[in-house]
DNA sequence: TGATATACGGAGGGTGCCTCCGTTTGCAAG
DNA sequence: CTTGCAAACGGAGGCACCCTCCGTATATCA
């Protein structure tokens, strides 16, 4: 009855939730192809709601931003989690890094979330980059432990390569470029023993 | 009389060109203090100029901000032509890597300019490397032909490390402590001779 | 010293940002 | 189930900025 500096008198109601959900996941859609410049109203109209209901749970464009980011941050953390227990460890890194690159690609177009990632508050970077390397640790660890990888490279230079790799290439169709540098990579990281059945004798 | 086909019937009026600089330097001194989302029409009035003269000049706000870029790149190549004559070597360098430092830091608060200069022509950020780094080279080349300092260091990775300084920095009085690890970076590069004139025997 | 191409200024139509408020709806107490 | 209400919704509209257009001014050239 008294919420008197108590908590939550109520449990959030569902069509909110719902709602924000369908916000965040236009404005991902939205955002990765025509960037950021486009309008909210778009936005809004995509993921079916009022242009008011937008702006209630986004008060500014940057909050809309960082939202987005932070969501696929996490996205990309839980999908770590899946792949561990669901794919051999390097197979499993593989498709990780795919959907690394693919992320990256949407930041690109979104220069100012960038800008935003570097300048607002530096927490949202230490949050990005830690569960980015234990993402990785998830599935490169594993791997050391079977002794199919090396153990001198470890998450964060993963980490930093790929996204150098990104940064650099930049024509038209790089992201395929970088998957194949990065296939080359993992192929180098790879401990070959000789084993018979990777090359059998004619 | 006649043009057809011809080149150039007339030189570009007077009034043409010093407006169209006058809109450059005013561009630059707002979207330096207040980032790039601040109104081209504040421009117009700073530069003391119609807003229709900005448009006609640079028909796209992306079309400006290049025009600054490019701008500021040639000036610092200029003022390493200066420096390399006007300084002893290493001063020169270091006042250079100062500018250096300021460029960097507006185009932080440039997100957009900078997106541009990664995604648009990649003709720019080529035009953009080889520039400064002619103008390094311009002031590293004499030091090192003097004996002055290691020759193991070329521009291009003093390049690189400024930059990624300026990029690893973010607090408040992020150019000052640049400043301060490039001028420990600086003695680092510089060859010790045993010259009494540096250690006074008291 | 004209003639004229060229540049100038700024009013104004269009578009997108964001606020505000009347209406709707999920939640829970009776 | 019904009823009360806080929470959430949609979208009209005010405001600011973007850019176009055209009548006026002026530098250049004959």
């Amino acid at each position: 009855m008294t919420d008197q500096l108590g908590r939550s008198p109520r449990k959030p109601r569902a069509d909110a939730i719902r709602n924000r959900e369908r916000v965040l996941e236009a404005a991902k859609a939205i955002f990765s192809e025509g960037g950021t410049e486009t309008g909210l109203e778009a936005v809004a109209r995509k993921a079916g709601v009022g242009i008011g209901t937008l702006y209630r749970h986004f008060p500014t464009r940057e909050a809309l931003y960082e939202a987005v980011y932070r969501r696929e941050v996490e996205q990309l953390a839980e999908l770590a989690q899946h792949l561990t227990t669901d794919m051999p460890p390097l197979a499993g890194l593989r498709r990780w890094l795919l959907a690394l690159v693919e992320f990256v690609a949407t930041k690109k177009g979104m220069g100012a979330a960038l800008a935003l990632a570097a300048h607002k508050p530096p927490e949202l970077m230490a949050f990005t980059t830690s569960r980015m390397n234990e993402a990785i640790g998830m599935l490169l660890g594993p791997a050391a432990e079977a002794g199919e990888v090396r153990r001198d490279i470890g998450p964060d230079d993963l980490l930093r390569m790929v996204i150098g790799l990104c940064y650099m290439q930049d024509g038209p169709g790089w992201q395929a470029q970088v998957m194949r540098l990065l296939d080359v990579f993992l192929d180098g990281l790879r401990i070959r023993r000789d084993d018979p059945s990777e090359s059998p004798r004619s």
